[in-house]
DNA sequence: GCCGTTTTCGGCCCGACTGTTTTCAGTCG
């Protein structure tokens, strides 16, 4: 899979061209590269059926450049650009407030090439000296230097939460505040997110950018101006702000919530009816005129779409579907009748079975299916076939008690050769089958793609747990063809897992909507080994919403009677 | 270098904040 290999190519080029001031073509290139990185398969695949023109942003020129680098791992051009700059572009680029153009003069000047070249002149106090530098602008680099080594990384969503809670009560609880509302990423539904945008209505703006760099937590503000301030909290969080007027509240949303791609398409289609859009509203590009702002539904519909939901504006076919009236009808929290994947005592939960039942129900959940791991070593306590009849005489006595409707069912681990620990006669008893792979996880992707599939083949697996098998910031996605796994999924009417676990958010949004386009149908799990987990489903939702997945498409949404013949092997 | 609901040529999103200088370039989102 050289994917990412040649996204980091294409945005080099870019990066080493926007140094060279060629113009245009750095736009080009990070064009393509991104729509490389939000392919769902293997860009080598595409080649060999000689569409990688088809890809948007790739033509003739960047098609030729991707072949090389498929056919064989390099690229002339690239390393040739290398060469004629000299300078370590990925290092410099990362720190904050240095682009190419201070990157370049640092060279010309001072013969800056690297990291360390920087740090020495910076301290030697000779970046001051030059001119459009100065002593701030030595200090916000070499702090950047630091910043850099300790590297804050991304946030996981749900962390996410409480930091956004903290921020909007703050605010809140002044009486100038008329409204926040949080955007960004986190607005879309990400699963992990970089920073935060908070978007505050208010006639008083700088009254609201003081209290703002002074809640508690702030350790270091980066920027404040009239409208706009920007701060870091003690986590290494940095939180945007913006004050807008009441009559730019949807336009500024717009802009806010993001993502850029889509803000730049929907400025597009604005200025093809000779208008333009920016945070303050959609105006005429001749005289100024105001068209609309106040909410984000009114600037939609006078472009000519329908209301687009956060979670799907990433520039993958809303606004084309938006224009057409097309847009699906995204499943919500309050469409989740119950939740499947949960863990007890019986292997490495930390709540009995009645205990996760009745949270569930307090919940106002309807079912939920106990799948503890059964297993060989290497997860804890697994069930074995000799402790698996008491398991379910278990749930049996719980069911009894509970007012909701409680699954029977194992998450089983896919060993090596994709066989399963346990006889499909067997299985077949289970309500839910959820067949995971744990172990051997490193394996080639020609290998584990055989290893799932067999096992989705060969045994009566309900759902496929956590495909990927990742752990974000800590553990890279199983070497999988997944298109090869979804057809494989859709063939044995096997249901793909969204665990909405915090750090395994697996799958995520843009590979449900490839598992969608494929034909898939999903189920939504908490992977719960303790009550308080129950609550993880409405992150699983985000995930469903960024796949464009409707009430249809997902088991937990649907009539026990159709939940119980959907489940039938 | 890419792309097309005015276009196969001529565009390519748009504005705030900072630091440095004194009207603006660079960076960022």
């Amino acid at each position: 899979m050289k994917n990412q290999l040649i996204v980091k190519i294409l945005n080099n080029i870019a990066d080493i061209l926007e140094l060279q001031e060629v113009e245009f073509k750095p736009i080009a290139y990070r064009r393509a590269a991104q729509s490389i990185e939000s392919l769902s398969e293997d860009i080598a695949d595409i080649y060999e059926r000689n569409e990688l023109e088809e890809i948007p942003g790739v033509g003739k020129h960047i098609g030729e450049k991707i072949a090389e680098i498929i056919e064989t791992g390099k690229l002339k051009y690239y390393e040739k650009l290398k060469k004629e700059i000299k300078i370590d572009l990925e290092q410099l680029n990362e720190i904050p407030g240095l682009g190419p153009k201070k990157i370049k003069f640092l060279y010309k000047t001072l013969d800056v090439r690297d990291l360390k070249d920087l740090e020495k002149v910076l301290k030697q106090h000779k970046v001051r000296e030059l001119e459009g530098f100065g002593e701030k602008t030595e200090e916000t680099l070499l702090h950047g230097i630091e910043l850099l080594k300790k590297r804050p990384s991304r946030f996981l969503y749900f962390h996410a939460i409480s930091i956004v809670e903290m921020v909007k009560k703050n605010l809140e609880s002044y009486d100038f505040v008329k409204k926040v509302e949080v955007a960004g990423s986190f607005r879309r539904g990400k699963e992990t997110v970089g920073d935060l945008d908070i978007l505050v209505v208010s006639s008083q703006p700088a009254k609201v950018m003081d209290v703002f760099i002074k809640m508690k937590d702030v350790i270091e503000v980066l920027a404040k101006g009239g409208t706009k301030s920007s701060i870091r909290l003690s986590n290494g969080m940095q939180v945007d702000l913006r004050v807008v007027h009441e009559k730019e509240y949807g336009a500024a949303l717009l802009y806010f919530i993001g993502s850029k791609d889509h803000n730049v398409e929907l400025r597009k289609v604005a200025l093809k009816r000779g208008w333009t859009l920016n945070e303050y509203g959609l105006t005429t590009l001749m005289g100024n005129k105001w068209i609309a702002g106040r909410t984000q539904e009114d600037i939609y519909r006078k472009l000519g779409l329908r209301f687009i939901e956060p979670e799907l504006r990433e520039n993958k076919g809303e606004l084309e579907a938006a224009r057409l009236g097309k847009l699906p009808a995204l499943v919500t929290v309050k469409d989740i009748k119950g939740v499947f994947h949960n863990h007890t005592t019986w292997s490495d939960g930390h709540n009995s079975h009645l205990e996760m039942a009745q949270k569930a129900e307090e919940l106002g959940l309807k079912f939920m299916s106990f799948n503890d791991h059964f297993g060989h070593i290497g997860i804890t306590n697994p069930l074995t076939e000799k402790r698996l009849g008491k398991y379910l005489q278990e749930i049996d006595k719980v069911q009894k008690k509970v007012g909701i409707k409680v699954f029977t069912g194992v998450e089983i681990d896919i060993l090596k050769d994709g066989t399963l620990p346990l006889s499909q006669a067997k299985l077949r008893k289970l309500d839910v089958v959820i067949a995971s792979v744990h172990v051997a996880i490193n394996m080639k992707e020609k290998e584990m793609t055989k290893r799932v599939c067999n096992a989705l083949s060969n045994y009566p697996i309900n759902i496929l747990g956590h495909p990927q098998d990742r752990l974000l910031l800590e553990r890279e996605p199983l070497a999988l063809n997944l298109d090869k796994v979804f057809d494989a999924a859709k063939k044995h009417d096997v249901f793909m897992e969204i665990n909405g676990s915090p750090k395994r958010m697996d799958l995520p949004g843009e590979l449900v909507k490839a598992g969608l386009d494929a034909g898939c149908k999903f189920a939504l799990s908490t992977d719960a080994h303790d009550t308080s987990h129950l609550t993880f489903y409405p992150l699983a939702v985000n995930l469903a919403r960024r796949g464009w997945v409707e009430q249809k498409h997902l088991l937990n949404c649907w009539s026990f009677g159709k939940i119980e013949k959907a489940l039938q092997k």
